[in-house]
DNA sequence: CTGAAAGCGCTAACAA
DNA sequence: TTGTTAGCGCTTTCAG
């Protein structure tokens, strides 16, 4: 069933004619060998089909391999959050192989604040790293930087379009907003939409739901091209302003049946609202597993919820990286778009 | 970060005033221990924190752990087919720690087919199996045995209930059939529905979807009360006469725009006969994403699926053992009800 | 019942 | 440039 029974290292050096002192020198190209003695070894390896041992490797090599993570930091019941439980699951796996998993936070809404996170991250050379960025010139610059170090680092969530990083993990944004309105319009002739989206205090900070509301508003083109799609703007620290708002927008849509949509975690600001005024008549779809999107999808005041597994994700850019580490294995798709999964009250209870 | 600087069995030894043996011994509790020594060491190896290295244990041992897998046996394109790829991955997984792992093959609709297969994975007493179970009362005798020998067996797709499995990976068949129900009906009012069923050729044979469409035929009643729901059987070895059976079906509903379910992975069959007709006007939902599935899905002869992730259910059966194995853990839980995926055209790019 | 000792396959420091 | 050697932490005889 497998192959011939295991070949070490001593076979190999044998075979060679050389000192496995020599083979490991070349199996991890360390230099200090004749190019003669290597050539021979590489063609032994090859001809035995030799493939180390992870285990005595790890077992007799003292090395300390750590992996960083740089998130945007969060509340409780944040979206961030899935990410950090996956950066539990991920540090679980790489544990046992000796490799040490930290998480580096930043706030997303300050520049300042991540580039001392990424400064903090070069200063002790980790062995990998994983990143969500949310700034892109400078995550660019810090991308360059790892490599030149040659620090594997993998994206998550989103990534920046660069050539060097090592994997990618998230969810297709545009596709997800595509989907979005397929799963909000049920194939019925709609007339009129509500898109929801977050007051922006601090400008300059790119909308990292562009490309997803970009997709839905492809589809709506394409499949309701009367269909009206009204933008409201809300306030996510100002309770009251944002009831003002919602009570002007349903003062000025006479239809009773409403369709609602709001392209990034936040939609049980809505939902909140339409409990409160224990409004039953509208359709909404929202985005991720949030425990407060989950209970008012429960309830019945969002219909939908498009969710993608961060925690998974981001264990599996762990993943990734500790094989690299221990292994040299790369992973067999670079980008990885990870599925959107259609979340509703009948199927949202076996989802995490 | 860590705790203390890793301690070793030599620690222990020292500690407690014995040898590195006898703490083995302990460890894996093989007798041959007085009781003082044993107690004494169980309190070191508790004060101490020792936990061992299971690179080194690993290292050591010789021993050869196997698990093996009872799955139907398939064609190309076919349901099981995804747990054999299933297997793939958790072998992958598995070999790390030199475990092998083999598949076993029985024919779903014959009985003796699978006591033979039982009977073979008895006679070289594996070290775990896992097991897809069709025959109810067969399958309970094997685990008896299983159980009797000391040997962890998980159950994936379906489970016989008693106490003894290790641990079961599937999909909740109620809920995926009421979940199904809600997909198919998209919440308009609907009047008539055409549940597609196969002709079960040999009798006794269980039904395994049996659960999934009474899910499904309570959330019609509960919703839909007076909503018809027929039922029509086709045979799947005899493409013309299922035709016939379809033909018969559309001559015999007047309603151009046609609600049709099927509870098995074979939504193909009817979607095929709507791909020849060239029909476009109904609402087709079934499971299982299989390659056929999939591309009428893609081409709209299919709505939606429902899915599972057979092959993560697999591998993680395999990792359970695995984990088992090695390291003497067990799951978090026992009953692992996997996430019922839906599939449409939007998404489903995005989901093998 | 217990201890001593020889590895498991690999790494890394030290000689040569 | 290369070979030698002493472990890494644990398992497993084999004496006693």
């Amino acid at each position: 069933m497998d192959t011939e029974k295991k070949v070490t290292i001593n076979d190999v050096a044998k075979a060679a004619g050389v000192s496995k002192g020599t083979v490991d020198r070349v199996l991890h190209n360390r230099g200090e060998v004749s190019e003669r003695s290597r050539a021979r070894i590489m063609q032994v390896i090859e001809q035995l089909g030799y493939s180390p041992n992870m285990h005595a490797s790890l077992l007799a090599s003292r090395k300390n391999y750590r992996i960083v993570c740089i998130i945007p930091e969060f509340h409780n019941g944040e979206f961030w959050e899935l990410t950090e439980k996956g950066i539990e699951y991920g540090r679980e796996y790489a544990e046992r192989y000796g490799i040490t998993v930290e998480a580096v936070m930043y706030d997303q809404y300050d520049l300042e604040s991540f580039q001392k996170a990424c400064a903090e991250v070069l200063e002790d050379c980790p062995s990998g790293v994983v990143i969500a960025p949310m700034f892109r010139n400078e995550t660019l610059k810090f991308a360059k930087e790892l490599h030149a170090m040659g620090v594997p680092y993998v994206y998550i969530d989103s990534k920046i379009e660069e050539d060097d990083y090592f994997a990618y993990y998230g969810m297709p944004m545009y596709q997800s907003g595509y989907l979005c309105a397929d799963i909000l319009t049920l194939e019925r002739k709609i007339e009129r939409i509500h898109i929801i989206r977050i007051e922006r205090d601090k400008r300059g900070l790119s909308d990292p739901t562009v490309t997803r509301r970009t997709g839905f508003l492809d589809y709506i083109a394409e499949h309701y091209p009367d269909c009206t799609v009204d933008n409201t703007f809300i306030d996510p620290k100002d309770k009251a302003a944002r009831f003002a708002k919602l009570d002007e927008l349903f003062a000025s849509d006479p239809d009773p049946y409403k369709y609602i949509v709001m392209f990034n975690s936040r939609v049980h600001f809505v939902a909140d609202y339409l409990r409160a005024k224990n409004i039953t008549t509208c359709r909404v779809v929202g985005f991720d597993v949030l425990d407060r999107n989950l209970a008012l999808l429960r309830e019945g005041f969002v219909q939908a919820l498009i969710a993608q597994r961060s925690d998974k994700q981001t264990a599996a850019a762990i993943t990734a990286i500790t094989d690299y580490l221990i292994m040299h294995t790369v992973p067999a798709k670079k980008d990885n778009y990870t599925h959107m999964d259609i979340i509703n009250r009948y199927n949202c209870d076996y989802y995490l």
